[in-house]
DNA sequence: TTCGAGGCCGTTAGCGATAACGTCAGGTCC
DNA sequence: GGACCTGACGTTATCGCTAACGGCCTCGAA
């Protein structure tokens, strides 16, 4: 890309002045620093008359407070931490959708950290949100580095754990269990009489949350006296074609498997259009399952099982406990939500 | 989902102490306030011995340091403002990509704020953000209300717009021209022999981006004396879902088309879904392109023709001008950035 | 020996807001 | 008519940190 970008230079901008404070307000209206900052946040005893006249000089002045000094004198900080791993998993962005619908009702505004599912730099993330002494603290998983529990604990800040609730939390945690999950698709995969089953996922140890589930559905397939019969693991970005080449792979080593669980929803409508491509039989000849509940690939002909992980919902239920303990409606500390993981049959399951 | 939560409290949480400061780490170590900070900023001399004193001190605390008063005493704000109509849309994630991945090399940090393509809430965010007095601000499109290009303007500090190029900025810009996409796919699309063209998109107002490509689109067919056939316009999250009904409801509706121009890239595959479900002959019978060229799709067996936006370079080079106004190196303002849209052809076109 | 140059560290004075009082009219109440 | 409130402000003292300055000490050159 660097030889066909065009850079050109506009005009010039205008010189950048003093930047305004309270006290530019003070003189341009006649009151004092304080009453400005009365009438600013609408708080106290302020005439209506002083009151309209200092919002007059406030915005012909186009004066916009200074939440940094705000922040120091009140010692309030109306931003709420939200640590996850990534953007790029569709996931991510619907929990964050939850934490605003509930937090744009209140004074807070979610500050979004991103770790790339990585232990050190979600450290560094946390200690930079952290020293801006947030309100509140929400972030993915409950595996977190004892340095990161030592500072979440000392920081005096409510935090909630989402995502997940196999685990010790350390306040509060809102999500599902994927343990659970995994079980309940194996249940539900055995009792539609599949039994040659393979698994396809991320390199386990960075997703901890795909671990759980593929731990639970082993166990549960274990208990029924079946084992998983081949598996492919990936690294990097998920997307249909991913899925794609990992299924192509595992078909063609083991073309006995008669079904497919897949750690999300996108690889697993990537395995399931190889699969119609190549004229299998779905669900008769192999069935397949994947896991989130993305109502973005509504829209294939054939309808991927998944697992709804209610990622709404958990952003909503976490932001409603932050809001709560930062405006003293929640005196609880260590509270626990556990929503229930729906499986969505769709096409790709034998019908029981 | 209210009645399938379940809702505990765990354990009771340590009593949260009093906030450590400075002083503190000064007392447990036994220097002076001003070379902890010395220390802990990495600034200034301090002998190795003491450095050494005060980092195990503030360790063994467990001291975060309060960016607030930091900054409030420095006026040093190492935050980047990056505001973005849409987390859903995957564009803007890729974007913040691009942005992070050369921010990572330096002491900035980009903060995100959504404003669901709405004017008023972008206003909200902006002044939010400009509160803090961050060191940049990075947004999306050139159509502002005109009090937030005020509020730019006299924030002293650099801005980039970014994604599109038509118009005019309030000080630097990088994307690409919207207007020139829609003409390149129009010329593209008329030299293959498509004649009966339709159009489908997101209703326009909310999106100007999209608004451009159609009317450098139309604009370009026109010099070829042809007209859009017909057109459908939608609201609301686009998913593949969406794209097969829109599809749906043009093709029955105007049965003679031969080319569907789509407004992005998950409608677009949405839409051949559609068509190869109704078994149309692609791209003999009818052509299809999107917009943005996101690889997340790539997995299907056919490819969609689409342009790319070349959204991580425009977060790069965005990020890389704020980082360069911030430390010194550009000095200039009113930079302007245009990068080429690369149409990729896919399967969906014709072969010339 | 003297003196300047650094290295190393402490002191002082804010940064721009808010909390907590203080003040001061004007009205109430008995 | 004086004690007592009560709105509607103003004053003062932080908040936790850093810029700027200055002091002290050591060391090498003059």
């Amino acid at each position: 890309m660097e030889d066909d970008k065009v850079i050109s230079i506009n005009k010039d901008a205008e010189p950048p002045k003093r930047p305004l404070t309270l006290k530019d307000v003070s003189l341009a209206s006649g009151v004092s620093e304080m009453t400005v900052s009365r009438v600013l946040r609408n708080r106290g005893d302020v005439s209506d008359a002083t009151r309209k006249k200092v919002l007059q000089a406030a915005k012909s002045l186009g004066y916009v407070p200074n939440k940094i000094a705000g922040a120091l004198a009140s010692s309030r900080v109306n931003l709420v931490a939200v640590i996850i791993p990534s953007l790029s998993n569709m996931v991510f962005p619907e929990v964050l959708t939850g934490i605003s619908e509930v937090l744009d009702e209140t004074p807070l505004q979610p500050v979004v950290g991103v770790t790339h599912y990585s232990p050190e730099k979600e450290e560094e993330v946390l200690f930079e949100m952290l020293s801006w002494r947030p309100s509140g603290v929400i972030l993915a998983g409950l595996e977190h580095s004892e340095a990161s529990r030592a500072m979440l604990k000392a920081s005096g800040v409510p935090v909630v754990e989402i995502m997940d609730t196999d685990g010790e939390p350390v306040d509060s945690v809102v999500g599902i269990s994927h343990r659970r999950a995994g079980r309940e698709m194996a249940r539900r995969i055995v009792k539609d009489g599949y039994r040659h089953i393979g698994f396809l996922g991320t390199k386990m140890p960075m997703d901890h949350r795909a671990r759980k589930r593929f731990e639970g559905f082993t166990e549960a397939l274990a208990r029924e006296g079946i084992e998983v019969v081949d598996q492919v693991f990936y690294e990097g970005g998920s997307g249909l074609a991913k899925g794609r080449e990992m299924t192509q792979k595992i078909i063609e080593r083991s073309p006995d498997l008669d079904f497919l669980y897949f750690s999300n929803d996108m690889i697993g409508a990537g395995g399931m259009l190889y699969l119609l491509d190549q004229g299998f039989d779905i669900p008769g000849q192999i069935g397949l399952a994947g896991f989130n509940g993305s109502e973005l690939l509504d829209g294939f002909s054939v309808k991927l099982a998944t697992m709804d992980a209610g990622r709404r919902d958990i952003g909503r239920e976490a932001a409603r406990i932050i809001a709560g303990r930062t405006d003293g409606s929640i005196t609880e500390t260590g509270l626990r939500v556990e929503l229930e993981p729906r499986l969505e049959p769709g096409d790709t399951l034998k019908r029981r």
